[in-house]
DNA sequence: ACCTGAACACCGTTCAAGT
DNA sequence: ACCTGAACACCGTTCAAGT
């Protein structure tokens, strides 16, 4: 079986853009933030730093293309034009683990939970898609810092922006309050899945035998070690972080904020735990 | 008057990591990311790169060591060492204006507000030095990123952990949350923050005679742009977007997730809005 | 219309040499 | 111990020239 030829020594289909777009995310997953040179790139895809400047504008240009990929097969919407409807990208997201409702367990709450695709459920699976995202692509949330600083109307925010907002539209939420409610989820969402992120490419920096556990004690041990007079709540929280489960600690997150757009913003609801509407 | 001098011609007192760190602020201020360049460093503080490797290891550290001056600064913490009484760096945050409750209003709620110097108070306070200076030095959110995916553990994040955590202790929030609570306090507050530097530093771009508001328009106008087929929530908030005030909004979400807290962890309390414990 | 590849300006970093 | 500054390797980008 030879479905699909790594690295072509000599290049057989013509340059496109989305081509560049893919090579310039396998550089990012494979090395990193400085993986991607345009040097790196015209060796990969075998031409000249013209070629690549004839598709693209510029580095800038290029990095966006890259997020906004990533983040669109993460949010299981076309990538801006319809491509063939087989999955082209090596490295796209297949986004089906977000499917179903969470992790381990359904969270700290008390709470039974809702019926299946509810709208938290449906946020649930969108925040998930993008926490698997950035775990794959560790470069992502930092790139979407620099997108964001470079054009706050990029592509990138609106997608997730509309995502998550149809779901706090469905969720009963009055129009005055949608764009206050859909903001403090997404911002949520990225904050946590960055920092997230950042333990991931942090513990790819160890050596690849010592797995994710050993990390975790790592890093915990270094928040034990703070000086307990300036930092007498980190060491009180140490051992709970040694202990935690991310995708876990995530969810717990979400459903706190679905749990505060509940109470405060759908009053008829009788406890104040989410549920759906209804 | 001539409290202090600017731009030295020659260099008067000796070099020192403290000064090549203001320098670097500076910098990053005047002409955001790509401003900080050792050329300019070298210029700036009129010495040879040598002399700046001789204090620091490298770029990365030097960035480092900035985005830290300017969070412990915002958190009104001692930055690493005592330095004099006097303020010293013309870049430093003041905080003052996070002393008192909030912005315009206290916050959407019907609730009549906590007494002051509750805990809930002290981390709006918390979050706010924050936010504001982030909106001064708008390279924050992205240096944010890149310290965090160089090192989880480093000084920059245990800060905010701790400034936050705190309060939630002092909430009443039950040891076992404690982690899940701070957390998403956190990192809504770095996300939202962050979203909001990037409309900041992109307004910058504008010309300088375009306000703030005009901004906003476009920006909106930009969403209202989109295909409403594929964006039909955005549309729909589109308008509420530009009306919105940024820092009545970050206020907003901080109630909405300490709402949260409020009614999953605190389940004493009557209601679920927040309120002081006892 | 699309691609080539040498050339340019600029960057972070090093290091032998000074004081 | 602290600083100098020329030199090095590498980067993003350009552009006259090809097909």
């Amino acid at each position: 079986m030879a479905p699909r030829t790594r690295r072509p020594q000599r290049r057989t289909e013509a340059l496109s853009r989305e081509r560049i777009v893919e090579a310039a995310v396998e550089l990012l997953d494979a090395a990193g933030e400085g993986g991607l040179t345009f040097r790196a790139l015209t060796e990969r895809l075998a031409t000249g730093p013209g070629a690549i400047y004839w598709h693209v504008a510029n580095k800038g240009e290029l990095l966006d293309a890259a997020t906004d990929a990533v983040v669109a097969a993460a949010l299981s919407l076309a990538p801006a034009e319809p491509a063939k409807p087989a999955g082209p990208a090596e490295s796209a997201e297949p986004a089906e683990s977000a499917g179903s409702s969470g992790p381990t367990e359904p969270a700290g709450s008390t709470e039974p939970a809702e019926p299946p695709d509810s709208p938290q459920d449906k946020i649930r699976a969108v925040a998930f898609g993008l926490f698997d995202a950035i775990e794959g692509h560790p470069w992502l949330p930092t790139q979407l810092a620099l997108q964001l600083s470079r054009s706050p109307w990029g592509s990138v925010t609106p997608r997730i922006f509309e995502s998550i907002g149809r779901q706090v539209r469905a969720l009963g939420v009055p129009e005055g309050h949608w764009f206050t409610a859909t903001s403090a989820l997404v911002h949520y969402i990225l904050g946590a899945a960055g920092q997230n992120a950042a333990n991931t490419a942090s513990a790819r920096t160890f050596p690849p035998d010592v797995d994710r556990a050993e990390f975790l004690d790592a890093a915990s041990k270094a928040w034990e070690e703070l000086d307990p007079d300036d930092y007498p709540f980190i060491r009180a929280v140490a051992a709970e972080m040694r202990e935690h489960d991310d995708r876990e600690q995530f969810l717990a997150g979400i459903d706190l904020v679905l749990t505060g757009i509940t109470a405060l913003h759908l009053p008829s609801t009788q406890g104040g735990a989410p549920s759906s509407a209804t």
